[in-house]
DNA sequence: GCCCCGGCCTGATGCAGGTTAACGCGGTGC
DNA sequence: GCACCGCGTTAACCTGCATCAGGCCGGGGC
């Protein structure tokens, strides 16, 4: 049998308790899914197993083969568990949008899994280690703990977000404030994930795929990084990020650094 | 006892039966929303009466007023019976970018109300008819009738599309393809619903609200439209658009005339 | 040693689209 | 009647970014 989508929705609607804080552990050992849901939620060690279960079937992709292909039916997400990875759509020009960079603990495709059709592309930036997920194992999560399936509901509904968020980028700021914004960005998901600190993180990112997430050349975005360098707010050099000024950075991006933690179902004010 | 996300989820990834074409109707008495939802799937005189549930609680909003706030928290959704509405962001900079027009048979907020912080505001552009949906009400629909709750998401997963769409426009099409590109999925969303046919459709947007949601200026709107109707493609004067030269239309736009309504999970090849 | 290639960096030039500022027109309030 | 306002329209000017073109550096193959 396989379980189904609408009780599933219908049950985690109702789901909101919250965890008994005594019946959590440091999270530091845990994979960096259960690091980001745990700042949404406190898991027991109960729900930390079941989230492992979730990395059962771990695979490797090297960087350029490609994941999942515009089009093609595919009825499996992932859990990303290490390296990065960029959803994409090609346009007939051939040129390319970059949809949104995933990192460590994202999911991959759960809104592939549930149309069907892979409405984008995705490969992987670097060597990948992800656990592919089907919807049934999924379902099963979900149906077992309640709690977990509204968390993983918060960070898919998170990721919609941030498409939305970019989208108001592209259309409304410009080359600098984009760019940072979209650095900021990738920062505060690091960080909750535990790669990255308000100092700066790890980016594997060339300035090719910067541009095309950002809907720029890579000569202007080579610009656009040295202005930021001289203006003294950020360094991008060597795969690293440095954010020289943090504050300055998010008021010339007008970030918002809540729109991305504290806005869960759970937090509610 | 009120109702829940995830066992809803569950289900409806297994109803994926296709209703018994004699059990159906005409469509064209049934609302905007139940028309859209039987392109996707036939639906029996049954379902089409759970349908008509959600409209009991209808209410009139007009022009100008906010429906829902940026920020605000709001649990309920809504259904558009009448009229046109906008979501949008408003930036520290006073812009503002449109992420999508809303019409006649579309959901309003199902988002928020699984993650409780309106990430937008709402905006009606004409008077408009709407009925609140609470999340009870959608739940009981869904555990009632798994069909249509395949079908009310993948109508919500066709909207995240749509704004993917935005985003490879705004950032990898220019003006004119954009323009156009937007009036042809308008036309294709309304045809769906009845309001429209290949050769044009009634359309309430000044111009300022065309470039608020193609990242353009009033201006270059203007300019945009009188090239595509100097070209004999499309004419927008008065609230109509006239959509001359359709075929010619959808290859200046890349314009993938099924991806709006054929790739649904029961329509698979 | 060589070449090749991917990524970074820079300058020159041109154009798409922003900005500002007008004008026209229909509707509406008084 | 006039004044006002929203919307469409156009022209003149300016600029942010693309495009083209080339140089630099480091790593890998041989």
């Amino acid at each position: 049998m396989e379980p189904n989508w609408v009780s599933g929705i219908v049950c985690l609607y109702a789901a909101t308790d919250i965890a008994v804080p005594g019946d959590t552990y440091m999270i530091a050992q845990y994979s960096p899914l259960a690091r980001k849901l745990g700042t949404f939620a406190n898991l027991s060690t109960h729900e930390h197993s079941i989230l492992a279960t979730l990395h059962a079937r771990r695979k490797s992709y090297s960087s350029g083969q490609d994941m999942v292909q515009q089009g093609q039916p595919d009825q499996s997400a992932y859990v990303l568990a290490d390296g990065w990875v960029c959803s994409y759509r090609l346009l007939a020009s051939g040129s390319r949008q970059i949809v949104d960079f995933q990192i460590p603990g994202d999911f991959l495709g759960l809104r592939t899994m549930l149309c069907r059709t892979a409405a984008h592309s995705v490969e992987p930036l670097t060597d990948v280690k992800a656990s592919s997920v089907n919807a049934s194992q999924l379902m099963e999560v979900f149906a077992q703990n309640p709690r977990l399936g509204t968390a993983v509901l918060w960070a898919a509904s998170r990721d919609d977000a941030m498409v939305v968020e970019h989208l108001v980028g592209i259309g409304r700021r410009n080359a600098v404030e984009r760019t940072a914004h979209l650095l900021l960005e990738l920062g505060a998901r690091l960080t909750l994930v535990g790669l990255g600190t308000r100092a700066g993180y790890d980016c594997p990112l060339s300035q090719y795929l910067l541009a095309d997430a950002l809907g720029l050349s890579s000569v202007h975005v080579n610009r656009v990084l040295r202005e930021l360098r001289e203006e003294g707010l950020l360094t991008f050099r060597n795969g690293r990020v440095d954010l020289t000024n943090f504050n300055g950075l998010v008021a010339l991006a007008d970030f918002d650094q809540d729109y991305l933690d504290h806005d869960g179902p759970m937090c509610r004010h």
